[in-house]
DNA sequence: GCCGTTTTCGGCCCGACTGTTTTCAGTCG
């Protein structure tokens, strides 16, 4: 699955982390992280540039470009060895630990030889730290605090916890009469696929009484930090939720910033200086004179940066910078584009909700067609036959006579087997409206194996959708091993399209790999995998994950009319 | 180390909070 440009650009930012101990050049270290991201970002494969394709890539300039011609040779970066010889792998692991940084794990390094997480809660408990320029009894405490968080797995979290916990602290805040308005920003408005930390904002000329029911909150457990712009709690389970109060004139700017992505945020502001002016949450200034030229919204401050309002999923400096210059940026997929899903199932096998209620919550979403595809025999515990599928077609057809404004499509779910091959022969294939095929077992096999299986499974003129196709787990279990380029190659071929299950522990296929497929011409399905009716609301996670992919409508075959759709699926 | 519709040299995003400090460095986002 790791690609060169992914193995390099990590290689490039243990360069910048490594420099950022020994004490390197600010400047530098930020040239290496910025480069870091354009290769991994870059759709080509740097394997395969010489040094002038290499410096075509922005932020990449002469130096780094001979160091990744320097990886596609050996594997590896010579720098890099040199400072792994220099600094223990343990001392970079140090900087994870939140507020200790850099600076601190040197000291710790160079003064008690501390060169891992172990060793630093060792020595914290033998008072080696005592009588550290610099180390405190305040800094100790924090530091062990640090370390707890870490090994207690306090990690990201996913995407609809985040949300829910963002949600009733905006309803909360929004309720005070001190809060003119409130939402929240941060990775969760730009739609990441987990969350490490929850920002909200709020608009206020009067900031105390607000912080005050923030940190009374039962969601509070615990205050981090508290001033009277922001403030920081930790939710029981240990998520973090920072809250801004900012004057309601610097709404505009400061719901800017705080969405960041924090790259995305540096590209904005070196507009801004670029242009002789200043841009902060408090709004875009003249350099010079310090006056304010806007702040109310979002639109104006890009506007008087000379860009179109950019939607929040694409701010990660992935290239949507480059592209709004150009007025090229992709008008993206939205929930209200949706005419209908693709996959979803009911209690004739896994889902909970029956035949009647699902077609009923797909009528309530607005949807024109929706399909019915419950599991195929070869999921054996599943226990699928040839008559329960026929019967239920049969109960469709009736139930039909009942939406005349929503039509219910008869599909499966098909189980893609080790080879690749599929339940059922093609003549019952025929039979159904809509296949989707997936990868339910045998997650493991190597590189060679499964990408023949995937693309076997695109090659059956019967499977239209290729389900979850990473099969990943977010947090559980990594994406199967394929050569993704080939399989989207041949699912562009053969017409087949790949889906976004809008899970939030799947959200699959993920955002990178919808952008390479996308440029390779595949076409997608945002769909539910829905199992219950409360399912159908995770839409709006799979339409995220979309648009952080950059997908227009035209790339999303379930935002066509059905017609165009049929055609789709049955190619004359 | 990168980069240029002011520049091939001299800049490089900006502000909040904490802790250990008496004026600021470190960390974070």
């Amino acid at each position: 699955m790791a690609r060169a440009n992914d193995e390099a650009a990590a290689l490039i930012q243990e360069l910048a982390d490594l420099l950022s101990i020994t004490g390197g050049d600010a400047f530098k270290i930020r040239a290496y992280e910025k480069a870091a991201r354009a290769i991994a970002g870059h759709p080509g494969d740097i394997a395969g540039l010489d040094l002038a394709g290499l410096r075509a890539i922005p932020a990449v300039g002469d130096a780094i470009a001979k160091k990744v011609l320097d990886y596609n040779a050996t594997g590896t970066i010579r720098q890099v060895e040199e400072l792994r010889l220099q600094i223990p792998a343990g001392v970079r692991a140090l900087t994870e630990i939140p507020t200790l940084g850099p600076k601190k794990a040197l000291a710790l390094y160079d003064e008690l030889g501390v060169s891992s997480v172990d060793e630093l809660a060792t020595a914290i408990g033998e008072g080696r730290l005592r009588g550290l320029k610099g180390f405190g009894a305040k800094t100790e405490e924090n530091i062990l605090r640090g370390i707890e968080l870490l090994r207690s797995a306090g990690e990201r979290v996913l995407v609809d916890a985040a949300a829910s916990v963002a949600d009733e602290i905006v309803a909360a805040l929004s309720a005070l009469p001190q809060v003119e308005r409130c939402a929240h920003a941060g990775s969760l408005r730009r739609m990441r696929e987990t969350i490490g930390d929850v920002d909200v904002l709020a608009a206020s000329r009067d900031p105390r009484p607000i912080m005050e029911a923030f940190t009374a909150l039962p969601l509070a457990a615990e205050i981090v930090a508290s001033g009277d712009k922001k403030t920081s709690i930790r939710t029981p389970k240990g998520l973090q939720v920072d809250l801004r109060v900012i004057p309601p004139e610097s709404w505009g700017a400061a719901l800017q910033y705080f969405t960041g992505s924090q790259a995305h945020n540096i590209r904005t502001r070196e507009i801004a200086v670029r242009a002789g002016l200043k841009l902060s949450e408090y709004g875009l200034f003249h350099a010079e004179s310090g006056d304010l030229i806007v702040s109310a919204t979002e639109e104006e401050v890009y506007e008087h940066l000379g860009l179109p309002w950019i939607h929040p999923a694409l701010r990660e400096d992935g290239g949507e910078i480059e592209a709004a210059l150009k007025d090229a940026l992709p008008r993206l997929v939205t929930v209200d584009d949706l005419r209908g899903d693709l996959h979803s199932h009911t209690d004739l096998t896994d889902g909970i909700a029956s035949l009647e209620d699902m077609a009923a919550a797909a009528r309530a979403r607005g949807l024109e067609y929706y399909a019915i595809t419950d599991h195929a025999p070869d999921l054996v515990m599943q226990r699928m036959t040839d008559e329960k599928m026929l019967a239920q077609r049969e109960r469709i057809r009736e139930l039909q006579k009942e939406y005349p404004d929503l039509v219910l499509l008869h599909g499966t779910e098909l189980n893609i087997g080790p080879e690749g091959d599929v339940d059922w022969d093609a003549d019952f294939l025929s039979g159904f409206d809509v296949c989707v095929a997936s990868i339910h077992s045998h997650f493991t096999q190597d590189q060679a194996t499964m990408t023949r299986r995937l693309v076997r499974a695109c090659e059956n003129p019967h499977v239209h959708v290729i389900g979850h196709p990473t099969a990943r787990s977010i947090g559980r279990r990594p994406p199967v091993d394929a050569d993704w380029d080939e399989v989207f190659r041949a699912a562009a071929r053969t017409g087949t399209a790949m889906e976004i299950d809008s899970f939030p522990d799947r959200l699959d296929l993920p955002a990178d790999l919808i952008r390479r497929a996308q440029r390779l011409g595949v076409k997608f399905a945002i769909d539910t995998d829905a199992h219950s009716l409360g399912h159908h609301r995770n839409i709006r996670y799979g339409v995220g994950t979309a648009q952080r992919g950059w997908l227009t409508p035209d790339d999303v075959i379930n935002t066509w009319p059905l017609t165009r759709l049929k055609a789709f699926l049955n190619p004359t």
